[in-house]
DNA sequence: GTTCTCACA
DNA sequence: TGTGAGCA
């Protein structure tokens, strides 16, 4: 296991970025939660934390649905993503997306058509993030 | 101000 | 999926 999984699962952002990041709505989010697609952690009070693993998988749904795939069948697919990783051999080299992929997309979500007010963002939550 | 759950003229 | 209510 990479020590940087630990950031990638590390809860950090609450609903209101990651509507934002992923483009997607406070409803949407919390739909696919119910529907087990993604696991945000949560604060003491009750409130959202997502990873930058959920804002990844959001976006893999948010990509699938637009292709017209149902809950069902993102659902299958996402299980056989999880799956792949669990079985891929330790020892063998990951395919995986690398941190900097990762923040790569991310940022270009934030760029991207649409998001041109993005300054509210800069201010903490991902400043780290993209240094 | 933000997020949460619940419910639907 | 949107939207609004009523909380915390």
């Amino acid at each position: 296991m990479g020590g940087s999984e630990i950031r990638r699962t590390m809860p950090l952002f609450p609903i209101g970025i990651v509507m934002q990041l992923a483009d997607l709505s406070a409803r949407q989010i919390r739909y696919y939660e119910e529907h087990e697609l993604i696991s945000p952690a949560r604060t003491e009070g009750n409130r959202r934390l997502f990873s930058l693993n959920d804002i990844d998988r959001l976006l893999e749904i948010k990509d699938l649905l637009e292709q017209g795939i149902n809950m069902a069948g993102i659902k299958k697919i996402l299980a056989v993503s999880q799956k792949e990783s669990v079985e891929r051999d330790p020892v063998a080299k990951k395919p995986e997306m690398t941190d900097d992929e990762l923040r790569t997309l991310l940022k270009k979500e934030m760029l991207s058509p649409g998001k041109i007010s993005r300054s509210s963002l800069r201010a903490g939550d991902l400043s780290r993030f993209f240094r």
